[in-house]
RNA sequence: GCGGGAGUGGCGGAAUGGCAGACGCAGCAGACUUAGGAUCUGCCGCCUUCGGGCGUGGGGGUUCAAGUCCCCCCUCCCGCACCA
């Protein structure tokens, strides 16, 4: 503990040095030799080590479980409400942090702090995200291991942050590269993997329960997981498992992955730029078939959509996320194949368009496409829809002008006799694959297709309609297969053009659309100039569906569904845009999976006594060089580490060998459950006391399930990935009953992003910001040479970083945290001005002059109570301040205690007069924002115990009421002049004194007062004529 | 194109429908000083004939009263974008 005497001797000596620290900048700083206990960096330095080191010693800010080992002094917490309180944790780079990173911190730390001194039980802890591709990116670049860049990373992360006087539960800090952390990642995946989705149950449940309902026939396959629908008592031993397989929430599959040879590794769309590229590094990312592990998400969509609706979190947020799941209502249609029991399935949002469906369209990757497919072309295949010369002619050929040359597809001789179905599809396939997803998804490039030989049945028209292959049908989405209605969407139309197919009306344009695109009423579809998407009015089709002549769209949709569900040709459905969760990647650091491979092939869990599994030791962690065009398989590091990839195991049917997974998890694994692993940290027996889970996550007051971290704040940038994938874990870990709520973060909120003036030069070029100089005209030059200006986020590329070490040494950590939350609302960008940090930096010295005299050090304080002016003042700045924590604004609080410094520097400036009570409640108030200076004053104040705890001052109302109030006086609205009335005078009194007063009789004369309106204690508006 | 957010002094920003510009930076004037990049005091939206007039991106509206609520438009930022 430290006493305010001992301070004295510590800072009188290192008061002396600063004679001598010239070198150092000192804003703010006089001669030190006439006041050693001025407040400046140098004293703000020393008073901030010392306290740090205080807290640290004591444990401070330890937050007891209500059991476990981190228990101790539970009971003097017991009776205080428990909240949660963190940040989006760090991945820990080796460039450093610079002053937009601490933004969030800072704010959770006030916000922590305010709490702490309003009877909460405050849970602050934090710790880093050490795994995934930037740490290992930078492993790699720096030739280092990355435990070691890692783990170096994380001591100048923690330096620079220790710095800030952040209060964190310092035992509960992890990384997710510890072995004891990830042990439990590895142990999570295994429960997911272990599980499998009830679609009745509407929920994840243990995968024995599955196979038992399999095998005492109660439950049967899902289609998907059993390709040939044959019954389980007829599948073997190894056909079972396959079923058991493709029913897990974590599973192997060959998808078309997102695959990125510049990082060596696939990714996830998430992680995949709008523009085809990686996130990471903007390498170019392509489109390739490959073996992954996926994790079922798809299965959590609606339950992710609807319980946003439980989350207090931005609305923005939540908009972003529901945008990515995607809903889409429609329906699921079935067309039978011509010539063959095959049913192909495909989902539209206008089923009541079905009459206008002319052909079908499957994925290239379709799986039913090489069973559709036929040996030769039927008669009178036109040349244009059999994709010769391999894609060339839809490469060479100039969009719209191709079409036409092509259209009708029967002027032409038909294809030579070498280009069978096979032939001509299989080339398109691979046509398809080289394209990106990027290019598969513009309009720039011209339609393609090909026709597959194969046909199916119209449902509604009874037709056998063609089934092409294109590459703007997406696998992943839906079906895979679509129903063209060329009329009336615009992909289909333009591909109807291209290949010369039928596009007729099912619905009429309506007038509008007719006069924007200057057709004529009654014009044939195949003169439209795009097709016509639409409401209009239904045409007579002659169908055997009923007619939708006079419906209105949402009611034809309805009637046709009806009808599709009658006759057994389809259903309604719901689509979305979400797709599984490619959880593989081909990198050395991340997690290694907790699975082993059996002579079958297949993969076996680890039982949870083999957990960890540690990543073995390597010298070349380096990812197989490939490049761009290589289409050689993924080869990751851990494969070449044969002495542990292969394994003898014992896992209950005597000793076998296995092989190891190689491939490790990807970044987002650590981070979707580090949250549990803060309440629990040092337990070896589960992944969380769930006693501790319930304490600090669940809301007792609230439904079942209701609760999550109290405060979570972070950057948008992780709107859907992080916290997508967290609350997918979550409610999978809340569905085995191993968590107690819903959602993992009851309330988010998004801290804005510091931005910064950069500069450029002549050529374009970003030249460092800090050589800037400004100019007299207000122009910038950097050497003597004109720049201009820009702004930006903060960051290396731009050349604009202020580290946050710059600030401590010219100002202090205080300064820096009341400047960070002064400068806008928390969840707004804001640039940053070096210049401007001053005048927090003059806040803080003026509120030290008020309390300690800078020559000798003492606090001088009187025992005088307060009159009633101060007292108003104080206690109106009480109300405020609580009110402006509370809801996280501390830029106004932060105004708000500048106006309280000001009033006492006026009031009482450095004679001694300070009343203690307004001391000490000024310096309880300005606590969380700037707890250094606050603690040292509050010991100088003669307190023994740190200020963490102590209760916020109270607020009185009734000392905050003025007696007499100035009420602003309108005429039409204008305010003219203001008149005194006594606080709490009713309507009456205040018209008497309204009519009594000069300035009424001014205004009024010679004008007819219409109305007199009166808002007690606010306002008075005459309104006169 | 679809969805979301934001436009207020020279700058960052304040304002439960009730005195627009709190607080801070910059600027101006003064005091104290050998000195000022310290401190303290005052001024600080625009125009003005000193009565006042005009002001929160633009235009309408509701209201005694609009930065705030409603309608239309403009600009900027963010997210999504062959998703059938």
């Amino acid at each position: 503990m430290i006493s305010s005497s001992e301070h004295t001797g510590t800072a009188t000596g290192a008061g002396t040095a600063t004679t001598t620290a010239t070198g150092a900048r000192q804003t703010g700083t006089v001669p030190a030799v006439d006041l050693p206990f001025r407040y400046g960096a140098r004293l703000a330095g020393d008073i901030e080590r010392r306290w740090q080191q205080a807290w640290s010693e004591r444990g401070t800010f330890h937050s007891p479980n209500p059991r476990g080992p981190l228990s101790d002094g539970f009971d003097r917490v017991a009776e205080r409400p428990p909240v949660f309180v963190m940040d989006m944790f760090p991945y820990p780079s080796g460039v450093g942090l610079h002053v937009g990173h601490p933004l969030g911190y800072i704010g959770t730390d006030v916000f922590a702090r305010y709490l702490r001194m309003t009877g909460h039980h405050v849970l602050h802890p934090f710790g880093y995200d050490a795994f995934g591709l930037p740490a290992e990116q930078y492993a790699i670049n720096t030739g280092q291991h990355p435990r070691v860049t890692t783990e170096a990373n994380i001591d100048n992360m923690r330096r620079q942050l220790g710095r800030l006087g952040l209060g964190h539960d310092a035992r509960r800090e992890i990384a997710t590269t510890d072995v004891e952390y990830y042990r439990w990642t590895q142990w999570i995946f295994l429960r997911i993997f272990n599980s499998w989705y009830d679609d009745q149950a509407d929920r994840a449940r243990p995968i024995d329960e599955l196979v038992t309902e399999l095998e005492t026939g109660t439950r049967q396959p899902r289609g998907d997981a059993n390709p040939h629908n044959r019954p389980w008592s007829a599948l073997s031993t190894t056909e079972r498992r396959r079923v058991v397989d493709g029913h897990r929430l974590a599973f192997i599959s060959e998808q078309l992955v997102n695959w990125c040879p510049g990082l060596g590794t696939v990714l996830a769309n998430e992680e995949v730029t709008a523009e085809g590229r990686s996130d990471i590094g903007n390498y170019p990312v392509f489109r390739r078939p490959l073996r992954q592990w996926m994790m079922r998400i798809t299965a959590y969509a609606e339950r992710l959509i609807a319980d946003l609706d439980l989350v207090d979190w931005p609305d923005s947020i939540k908009q972003m996320q529901r945008n990515w799941i995607g809903p889409s209502d429609g329906a699921s249609v079935e067309f039978d194949a011509v010539g063959s029991d095959v049913r192909v399935e495909v989902f539209t949002t206008r089923p009541d368009t079905l009459a206008g469906a002319t052909f079908m369209v499957l994925a290239p990757e379709h799986p039913f496409v090489d069973t559709l497919t036929p040996d030769a072309w039927p008669p009178g295949t036109p040349a244009a829809w059999t994709f010769t010369d391999a894609g060339q002619n839809a490469a060479d050929s100039g969009g719209s002008n191709s079409g036409g040359s092509n259209s009708g597809g029967s002027n032409s001789g038909g294809p030579a006799p070498d280009w069978t179905p096979r032939a001509a599809v299989a080339a398109y396939q691979d046509y398809a694959a080289r394209l990106g997803d990027r290019q598969r998804g513009t309009d720039e490039i011209p339609r393609t297709g090909v026709f597959t030989g194969a046909y199916v049945t119209n449902p509604v028209t009874g037709t056998a309609i063609p089934v092409f292959l294109a590459d703007y049908v997406l696998m992943g989405y839906g079906t895979g297969a679509i129903m063209a209605v060329p009329a009336h969407d615009q992909r289909d139309f333009s591909l109807a053009r291209t290949l010369g197919l039928p596009i007729p009306a099912v619905l009429a344009p309506n007038a509008e659309w007719l006069d924007e695109h200057t057709v004529p009423t009654g014009t044939a579809p195949d003169a439209w100039p795009e097709a016509f998407a639409g409401e209009g009015e239904y045409l007579a089709s002659s169908g055997v569906a009923p007619s939708l002549v006079g419906l209105s769209k949402p009611d034809a949709i309805k009637s046709t569904v009806r009808w599709l569900e009658d006759v057994g040709a389809g259903r309604a459905a719901r689509s979305y845009r979400l797709r599984d969760w490619l959880f593989s990647r081909q990198r050395y650091w991340g997690e290694p999976f907790p699975i082993v491979f059996d002579d079958d092939g297949l993969p076996v869990a680890l039982p949870d006594e083999l957990l960890p599994v540690t990543l073995p030791e390597m010298t070349d962690f380096r990812p197989a060089a490939m490049a761009d065009d290589d289409v050689s398989d993924p080869v990751p590091p851990l494969a070449r580490v044969s002495d542990w990839v292969g394994v003898t195991l014992d896992l209950g049917d005597g000793p076998k060998t296995y092989r190891r997974e190689t491939n490790t998890m990807p970044q987002w694994a650590g981070s979707c459950w580090y949250y549990l692993r803060y309440l629990d940290p040092t337990n070896s027996e589960r992944f969380v006391d769930p006693e501790v889970e319930r304490y600090w996550m669940h809301t007792p007051s609230g439904p079942p399930g209701d609760g999550g971290v109290g405060l979570y704040v972070g950057g948008v940038e992780h709107a859907v990935l992080h916290l997508l994938y967290a609350r997918f874990w979550h409610k999978v870990l809340y569905d085995l009953g191993l968590v107690s709520t819903k959602e993992p973060f009851k309330r988010l909120f998004n801290q804005g992003y510091i931005q910064a003036d950069a500069f450029t030069d002549a050529r374009g070029m970003y030249v460092p910001a800090a050589d800037v100089v400004r100019t007299a005209d207000g122009g910038f030059t950097h050497e003597g040479e004109p720049v201009n200006r820009r702004s930006g986020k903060m960051g290396k590329s731009l050349k604009n970083s202020v580290s946050p070490d710059e600030m401590y040494d010219s100002f202090g950590a205080d300064t820096l945290r009341v400047y960070e939350m002064a400068m806008g609302p928390l969840d707004a960008d804001r640039p940053w001005h070096t210049d401007d940090i001053v005048g927090s930096h003059r806040f803080l010295q003026r509120l030290w002059r008020n309390i300690v005299d800078e020559a000798t050090g003492v606090a001088a304080v009187s025992d005088a109570g307060l009159d009633t002016d101060a007292a108003r003042t104080l206690h109106r700045t009480i109300l405020a301040v609580q009110a402006d924590y509370a809801g996280l604004r501390f830029n106004t609080a932060v105004a708000r205690l500048i106006e309280l410094t000001n009033f006492v520097s006026k009031r009482y400036g450095g004679s001694g007069e300070l009343p203690r009570e307004l001391a000490e409640a000024l310096v309880l108030m300005v606590a969380p924002l700037a707890p250094h200076i606050a603690e040292e004053l509050w010991a100088r104040l003669g307190h023994e115990t740190s200020l963490a705890l102590h209760p916020f001052p109270p607020a009185d109302e009734s000392l905050a009421a003025e007696s007499t109030v100035t009420l602003p006086v309108q005429v039409n609205g204008k305010v003219r002049f203001t008149i005194e009335v006594p606080a709490g005078a009713d309507e009456q009194t205040v018209r008497a004194v309204l009519t009594g007063n000069e300035e009424y009789a001014r205004h009024t004369v010679d004008r007819t007062v219409k109305r007199v309106i009166v808002v007690p204690g606010r306002i008075v508006n005459i309104a006169v004529g």
